[in-house]
DNA sequence: ATTTTATTGTTATCTTTATAACAAGAAATC
DNA sequence: GATTTCTTGTTATAAAGATAACAATAAAAT
């Protein structure tokens, strides 16, 4: 089954909004309700729905609790996937913090640094780990995803230590445009790109 | 003018690495060097150059220096925005440290917090002040952009307080969705959702 | 029992974004 | 000086994404 990209982003979104709901004790929704919950329309949350093949029920709506799990299967693993952060600097430090117990089939299970002062500890009671080790870490720890946090001019030698490493998927948090084999799926995120975004239309909103 | 979404997105991630290549002693630069470092086509560049009616010169390419500056007026106003960040925990905190000094244009000048063992002293060189006088300091210090970086069950009562103080543009890295006058800008960065997109990609090309 | 109402599922249309195609023209080569 | 090459600028086409429209139908109301 393939899904449109915005779908995928938008299903992660259902699902964390959807279990805060649950846990309210609310057992069905309706489109609308999700619609109005995200700021969307109700035909696009439909739509979407419709692409898992998930069926709600007339006059009703959908069961909270099975479109869950059904995204759960679509999103995650039954085993789960493991991911590590490189680079142990404040932006790796804030993104350990956050993601720590939250995503419990995306697991934080090790940081990478070059520098040996921070390595050999734990952080937040995640082992940071030497650059060195990551080929074999990856591969006997199970990672599967990378985070990059390393600023700018070194995150292209660390891409290629993931690319080494046989990574499979990397978050890329510097704003670096990267190299990699097409096999490895990479995902962008630049808060500069971001801030300026809102700078640039601000800016219009005010003249 | 209107611009195209995407193509903003670009022009920031243009002149970020032009200014570089710049520093690197490079005068002029041809479409496909530009698509060739960002991953894209050569087609794309020329278009969004286009679009800001910028025009090359033909076998020299376009002059990096007058381009940057281009895309400088699109994006900054003459005297800069200034920015403000709600809530000093990681995230916040991280975020303060990586745009010191990065963008002149948009200074983040005072971070708001509820917590008075917080305010009243400097993070990185930025004042922390309690969230009660971010109405006045708003005006007095002429912040036009507000980052959110509070968890998910703070984050609607800190929008709110933006809303009162008049701020133009937010930031919103909770991964609540937010209720705003059309007035106001939006841009959302969700690390949990932008994660699963990896996980999704990742899960699929193992299989 | 019939009619009305509300909601899903899906196709059709529109909008946005990206790519392809190509004319125009300056520089380089012959 | 003529021809070839290379690159821009722009229009035409394609792909992705969002919205509109509406049939189907179960529940509620009459």
């Amino acid at each position: 089954m393939h899904l449109p990209d915005k779908t995928v982003e938008r299903l992660s979104q259902y699902r964390r909004n959807l279990l805060i709901i649950l846990a309210k004790g609310k057992e069905f929704i309706f489109s609308h309700e999700i619609a109005q919950l995200l700021h969307i329309t109700p035909v696009q949350v439909r739509r979407d729905i419709m692409l898992i093949g998930y069926n709600g029920t007339l006059r009703k709506g959908y069961d909270i609790k099975e479109l869950i799990d059904l995204i759960g299967k679509i999103i995650d693993t039954d085993e789960g996937q493991n991911v590590c952060i490189m680079g142990l600097g404040n932006l790796g430090k804030a993104i350990m913090k956050y993601f720590s117990g939250k995503r419990p089939k995306l697991k934080i299970v090790a940081a990478f640094d070059t520098n040996q002062e921070k390595t050999g500890q734990l952080y937040a009671g995640i082992p940071v780990i030497h650059i060195d080790e990551l080929k074999e870490k990856v591969r006997s720890m199970n990672i599967s995803i990378g985070i990059i946090t390393v600023p700018f001019d070194k995150a292209g030698e660390t891409a290629e230590y993931l690319v080494a490493a046989e990574i499979k998927g990397i978050l890329n948090f510097s704003s670096k445009p990267l190299n990699l084999p097409e096999t490895i799926y990479l995902e962008e995120y630049d808060m500069v790109t971001s801030l300026e975004k809102v700078a640039y239309h601000t800016k219009r909103n005010k003249q």
